[in-house]
DNA sequence: TTGTATGCGTTATCAA
DNA sequence: TTGATAACGCATACAA
């Protein structure tokens, strides 16, 4: 009878059993220690290829406290910015051997932290967070903080940096450019849909928008400014409010595309005529902006500059930990740039 | 002096100290087995809280030899059928107490490859996999079949089943129904773009298209036949050689919305009508379908459907192995739909 | 109902 | 350069 296994998996045991080599020597030779001799370590990886081995990542974990796997959180995939953040990351972190562990929060408050508590309790190495727009309480991350494993904040970052790092785009530029963009272009009478000011990225959109107003001396209508969460729906309400009262306005500052899209359709709908009677503006690039007619003016947020962003610097805030170099990074700010098209 | 410690984290053991009672006891409460005092759980579970104590996943896991954690390997996170897929998934799961770890491939089949091998190294409890279009050798995923962790393809699927379960839409239906549609509506002429033949995805697609064909009695121009890699760039140099020559067509089924909305730009600089000139089909109902003018007739993929029908199984499949039911799973076939629109 | 003892697969320390 | 041994934190068979 052959021997019985107890599991299906070999492991360095049965590496060193095959090789009459020591367990030690295997976990060398496999790790690319310097004391191995060569020839040891191409007979190990000839022996690990033809037993089929894959080495068990929680063992080795848990031995080395270590899991070469970083834990990422956003509100959601499916928006284009973050898609195209993650696929930045994802692809950045393999390169330098780290695994990427996507979470979506659905922007739901509860649901970031319970996923901060899983990637927590599976000792990621680092964690990497957009936070949802009702995140003002940002206690759930400081287990990992304290923990001295990195933190990176992006998009959606707490006004301090708890200990964390933070990177978010130029949000006070964005909301000054697109709304200086509307004065130039002649408008006298300029509404402003932004998002819930939980949210950093609001905040400082609008006080970008209310610079370049004030800067210029267009009077802002308080009446024309919203701050809602940014829907589709919730879009095409506000603008109907707008159009309901005698003056209407004759440019529009959204701080997303969705609602950039949801005004353009409002306006086929009623008949006013964008860019003449009505211009628009939006935020992110997303890429039905550039498809739909007229094609709408929008904030470029260069997404894989901010992935490289932040694979740069968690890189090196790992290398400095192991390093045992204690360096506190300063918010790392990235720019912005204004897409004109034809809502303009 | 305070006693050393070794880590930062409280593990049971010092649950187990606080509370003077053994390591055991502790890890018995805290996974709810059911002969512990109600009295010890509770204050357990007030002691784990106050010490802010988080389960290690990676010695559970290597104790247990389950992670409660699934992998996801999709080619892109951004396409929005695969968005939609993976949020249903992650909610569902997450209902179940399973974790989900997403992975992209990029479509690259050597990453698929090194995906799979450090989802398996990671020991997830299962793999759901959208392979990439290129992937026609599966043994990378049969590591993780041979050691009875259930496998799920879905949307890009082997032709056999290799021991895996296989979810995937109903493509030649769509196929069928989106060429049908071009007839009924009057094309007489109709192209057809299609993808690699390499998967499943647009042999099946292509078969319905030419089912449709055949049974309405239209000839197929085999000129008019693409199968190539469905990016934008490529559907526009298609749609530029089939206008290229004397006889033009009249209808066109793309598989997918990509493709459609290029040939539509197409179309509107070059003057063409449509849908007077051309009618045009996409495929998967993205969002950029609905919004472009004029808006694309396409195919509905109900990711959501797919989504729950995926996890339902899955849940099923490791309810089984639980149980020591060994049960193939047949293929499950989910239904499309044709939703019309302006293009048509 | 609780405690004791053991082992999961790996890495690290020490000794050879 | 390699081997023996212990330890990472937890779950479980067995004993009490």
């Amino acid at each position: 009878m052959a021997k019985e296994k107890k599991s299906q998996q070999n492991t360095i045991l049965d590496i060193a059993e095959a090789l009459k080599l020591s367990p030690a020597t295997i976990s060398r030779a496999l790790n690319n220690h310097p004391y191995v001799r060569e020839k040891t370590k191409t007979a190990v990886l000839d022996m690990a290829a033809q037993l089929n081995y894959r080495r068990n990542q929680m063992a080795s974990g848990l031995r080395s406290n270590k899991t070469h796997t970083i834990g990422l959180i956003v509100p959601r995939i499916s928006m284009f910015f973050h898609a195209e953040v993650i696929t930045t990351i994802q692809n950045n972190l393999h390169k330098h051997g780290f695994n990427l562990i996507i979470c979506q929060s659905n922007d739901s408050l509860t649901m970031e932290t319970a996923l901060t508590e899983i990637l927590f309790s599976s000792r990621v190495d680092a964690l990497i967070a957009a936070c949802t727009l009702f995140t003002t309480d940002f206690g759930h991350f400081d287990k990992l903080i304290e923990d001295g494993k990195p933190v990176i904040f992006y998009d959606r970052a707490p006004m301090t940096d708890h200990g964390a790092t933070i990177i978010k785009g130029d949000d006070f530029n964005g909301g000054y450019l697109s709304a200086l963009h509307l004065i130039e272009s002649g408008c006298k009478r300029i509404a402003h849909i932004s998002g819930p000011l939980t949210s950093n990225l609001y905040q400082n959109r609008s006080a970008g928008f209310f610079k370049a107003m004030e800067t210029n001396g267009i009077e802002v209508n308080r009446d024309w400014i919203f701050h809602q969460e940014l829907t589709h729906d919730n879009a095409l309400s506000a603008i109907a409010k707008l159009f309901q009262s005698g003056t209407v306005p004759d440019g529009i500052c959204t701080d997303n595309d969705s609602s950039a899209i949801a005004v353009l359709q409002f306006t086929k709908e009623q008949g006013i005529k964008v860019p003449e009677d009505l211009k628009i503006v939006g935020y992110s690039n997303d890429p039905r902006t550039a498809i739909i007619t007229p094609s709408i003016t929008t904030i470029e947020q260069f997404p894989k500059l901010v992935g490289d962003t932040i694979v740069r610097v968690l890189i090196d805030l790992l290398r400095n930990k192991e390093e045992g170099i204690s360096v506190v990074t300063p918010p790392i700010i990235t720019p912005v740039q204004l897409i004109k098209r034809m809502s303009t």
